[in-house]
DNA sequence: GTTGCGATAATGTCTATACATAATCGCGGA
DNA sequence: TCCGCGATTATGTATAGACATTATCGCAAC
């Protein structure tokens, strides 16, 4: 091993993942770790702290550390962005606005945004195509208070979802994906037959408590699936 | 603010996230942020360091430290433990075994989990029972190589899922979620109508690198959805 | 027995310093 | 002009020590 931080951070994972220390397990004192592996107390307690900070381990001044109860279950999810997941598989990717208008928000987009009614948005419908196959409907709001320069942006080049990604850093987002049954405009644009199910990804956006906008994406259920890799530790 | 180390890092994240700092942009160098606020320079590396494991920004030896790219757009989908959901909204929770079996896995299922074919599993079916409606359908294989003594458990208390969750902790998982119409036999056992949209999650987990489950969770779309919340930094 | 308080023990933060490592820059030679 | 090599520089890792903070333990007073 290369670094004495990484080994004893890996016997301490190794020890914790093996079941060897159960949950509620108490682990060695930093003083009784420095001695073990011959180090000063800085290097066990950046090995601990760390691990604390993935939660794999509970630390309580003079009570000591324990290995931390499983966490809830996770699932970390890749969203894949069109024009790279064409740009890999080789084939062309092309997408196509369908509707853009500014209107004033809805009732019910102003409930779950937590937007006063009438605040101005830019609505935006957007079909990704790849190899001239429908991939997804995209349903777009952005909040023009907090990206005013959206209005003057053509989206040529970009399709909305990577531009804003580019300008606009977010602190938190919110997603739920669900299942839906095709209705008739969704299936003529998407070119399947009504009723088929579909995946609808719905994520809102916020930077720093400002709403910045919110996508509602549809793909086909038979040719798209959201796929992550998982591990608990860094 | 309470802590040195605390205050610096809030305020080169402010800076980050506001966008005052875009991607790309060359964040001080250490004895730069030393000489700002008085400091040693351990103090400016742990912040630089645990801001670099979070993703916010990029270190290169010599070349210095830049705001990263905003990384690849990832949700993360709290999967709730259905005898916790319900415990929470007060509503009964039950399940029913409806199938238990072991058997040598399928070339199939062989293929998905990289394991032999031959290799016996733990096959069973549950079905997951909020007051009496049906939530959820799940397929579950487990390797009884890897948790032997799950051939000996009853299932009686804790569902497979919740009872593996505890007792095995697991290293890496993959995560695929799809959108199905429900066929005639899934319509049935979830009671609603064929060709319903149902969400399918689908979850592998190892434990350093010894295959350990795969459940296949079968919710209708109508009554679920996976949601969650992110925050790119800790 | 119960309560309160001080001693104690563990983690949390920070400093000053040292040496290692890696990548870049710029100079000199082919 | 271009290539290679050494000097430089920023980060990476580690040390030893100091003081702060906060539970907990155990003793003493009630």
């Amino acid at each position: 091993m290369k670094h004495l931080h990484q080994r004893i951070r890996d016997d301490i994972e190794a020890k914790i993942m093996s079941g060897e220390w159960p949950p509620g397990h108490r682990i060695p004192f930093e003083h009784e770790l420095m001695a073990e592996y011959g180090c000063s107390r800085m290097t066990v307690n950046k090995v601990l702290s760390t691990l604390a900070a993935n939660g794999l381990i509970t630390r309580r001044r003079r009570a000591g550390t324990v290995v931390a109860e499983p966490s809830s279950q996770q699932a970390v999810l890749q969203i894949q962005d069109f024009a790279l997941e064409a740009a890999r598989a080789g084939v062309e990717y092309r997408f196509r606005i369908l509707h853009r208008s500014v209107e004033p928000i809805d009732a019910a987009a102003a409930q779950r945004t937590g937007l006063p009614v009438g605040t101005k948005m830019l609505c935006l419908s957007t079909l990704h195509v790849m190899d001239d196959v429908p991939q997804a409907f995209e349903q777009r709001l952005i909040n023009l208070a907090t990206v005013p320069e959206a209005d003057k942006e053509a989206f040529k080049d970009d399709p909305p979802g990577t531009w804003l990604l580019r300008r606009v850093p977010w602190t938190d987002a919110e997603h739920i994906v669900r299942a839906v049954n095709a209705d008739g405009s969704m299936a003529k644009r998407l070119q399947i037959q009504t009723g088929t199910a579909c995946l609808m990804l719905e994520r809102r956006t916020w930077q720093a408590g400002a709403f910045v906008t919110e996508a509602r994406i549809t793909y086909p259920g038979d040719r798209h699936q959201l796929v992550g890799r998982f591990s608990p530790v860094a």
